[in-house]
RNA sequence: GGAGACGUGGCCGAGUGGUCGAAGGCGCUCCCCUGCUAAGGGAGUAGACGACUUGAAAUCGUCUCGAGGGUUCGAAUCCCUUCGUCUCCGCCA
């Protein structure tokens, strides 16, 4: 959500920096919906100053036993309130209707983004490791020998229709043992604390991360208004709506392993074939709630934190900074993290970290008060995948396949699997 | 799920229709006094929004006593809805 003021006073640079996302300029209609409102505003303040003068006349009338005064004075207030009442109707529906605006409005893009028009246009910051000489055409994950009895998409479809799957077995828990590392890595390792929080959430925790109310048909709601998070970020950035922290409490860095809802509404027909597209799916979070001026080294700690797992499980990335077009609604800078997938011969998403700047914190009046301050401030929010769970197993097990159908398997994770080292071409743990 | 109670400023806590944005206490800030493992006296101490202003301050106004709506000339006080907390019962991992 923008500042109504900082638009006021800038128009010129809110319409440039919308522009930098491909947007047209939208300060006129806003500027024009402000003024509205503000005249609306007065208006009716003035009109309620009026009534309530007058009704305290009457309370004097009537303490002092003044009944013409008193009468008088009723029949005049009396018709007075009607109109009142219209005045701050009007006000209020001017408004909601800027608010909704803004609502609506994507965060503005910061100075060290590149300027572009879509994906095509994200720059290379970094890659790491180098994609294995398998000798043979890899194979995708579905098709491993190893995962064919613990991959299973026509029971799951049976059960809940596409884009679900049934893990079982080693699959299974290699899955659940990747999720385990990556928070045991962030707690003690990241400085990251560990949250285990719901998943159904309010409207008013996705209006303050952004989901709402723009892109309400992304997600899952139930029948008495709660929504299925797609992220976990919901649930963590909003631990500090409407508080106000102090500034040694800063920054607060959150992890959590949780369950994520996507209708992926607008998708059909991409990545059907495998896991690497679900409805639900596991993924770890991290959210970092900071000081302004701390914020963009942040987003490097964060994505640094990304990055480290994936190079503890020896898998190949490359680190992408998302052009002015690609970065999402809340990001003011966005780091897409692309793992390889041998079976795809690719690089594909498996974490996003973005920096929000107050962007969200404006959205759920999350502030901090700096030591010796009288007023608090906004804080700045951070989120990231740290990672996907799913897609790391995916990765996992294309980059780990052999010749003859087993799977080799990281040796970070072996602990998480009593000992063993990998999948057996009859998916065993072996 | 059933029955009931409650929700007031940073905290505690008064206030059941008329100068209540709200007594009192605690805490905090400033000043004075005193002098040492302390105490006493005085003053101050919510926020959002709008108008004015280059900006800020000051000033004026509106709103806010969980939230939203209603009754009334007037509501922290009455009514409805809703969210939350607590107690008892039921059920359950």
């Amino acid at each position: 959500m923008h500042d109504i003021r900082a638009i006021r006073e800038n128009p010129a640079a809110f319409d440039a920096a919308l522009g930098k996302r491909g947007l047209s300029a939208m300060s006129p209609d806003i500027l024009a919906l402000d003024e509205a409102r503000r005249a609306k505003i007065t208006a009716s303040e003035t009109a309620q100053a009026e009534a309530n003068a007058a009704a305290k006349q009457i309370g004097a009338a009537k303490a002092k036993g003044d009944e013409d005064e008193f009468n008088r004075l009723r029949a005049l207030t009396a018709e007075a309130k009607s109109q009142i009442a219209a005045l701050d109707a009007e006000a209020k529906a001017e408004d909601a209707k800027l608010t909704d605006l803004l609502m609506r409005i994507p965060n503005l893009p910061h100075d060290d983004v590149p300027q572009g028009a879509d994906e095509n246009y994200n720059v290379e910051m970094y890659r790491w490791g180098t994609p294995h000489e398998h000798g043979y055409k890899p194979k995708e994950h579905f098709e491993l020998t190893a995962v064919q009895g613990g991959m299973d998409f026509e029971t799951a479809a049976k059960i809940s229709g596409s884009r679900f799957v049934i893990l079982s077995g080693a699959v299974a828990r290699v899955h659940r043992a990747l999720a385990q590392f990556m928070l045991d890595v962030h707690t003690t390792e990241n400085d990251l604390t560990e949250v285990n929080g719901p998943v159904l959430v309010r409207d008013e925790a996705m209006l303050g991360t952004g989901q709402l109310p723009k892109f309400s048909e992304d997600s899952y709601q139930t029948t008495n208004g709660w929504w299925l998070i797609p992220t976990s970020e919901v649930t963590l950035t909003n631990i500090v709506s409407g508080t106000t922290l102090n500034e040694p409490d800063l920054p607060r860095r959150f992890t959590a392993h949780s369950l994520c809802f996507r209708s992926e509404a607008g998708s059909a027909g991409r990545d059907t074939s495998g896991m690497l597209r679900q409805h639900q799916f596991e993924k770890v979070e991290m959210v970092s709630v900071t000081k302004p001026e701390h914020s963009r080294a942040e987003l490097d700690r964060m994505t640094k934190c990304a990055e480290g797992i994936l190079e503890r499980l020896d898998l190949p990335y490359r680190t992408l900074v998302l052009c002015t077009g690609d970065i999402g609604f809340g990001a003011q800078r966005t780091h897409d993290i692309e793992v390889w997938l041998p079976g795809q011969d690719t690089y594909r998403e498996i974490s996003s970290c973005s920096v929000c700047g107050d962007f969200q914190a404006r959205r759920m009046n999350a502030r901090f008060k700096r030591d010796g301050a009288k007023k608090p401030e906004f804080v700045h929010t951070l989120n990231g995948s740290g990672l996907a769970v799913g897609r790391c197993l995916i990765a996992v097990l294309e980059n780990g396949q052999q010749f003859d159908g087993s799977v080799t398997l990281p040796a970070v994770l072996h602990p998480y699997l009593g000992g063993k080292t990998g999948i057996s071409a009859q998916g065993e743990l072996v």
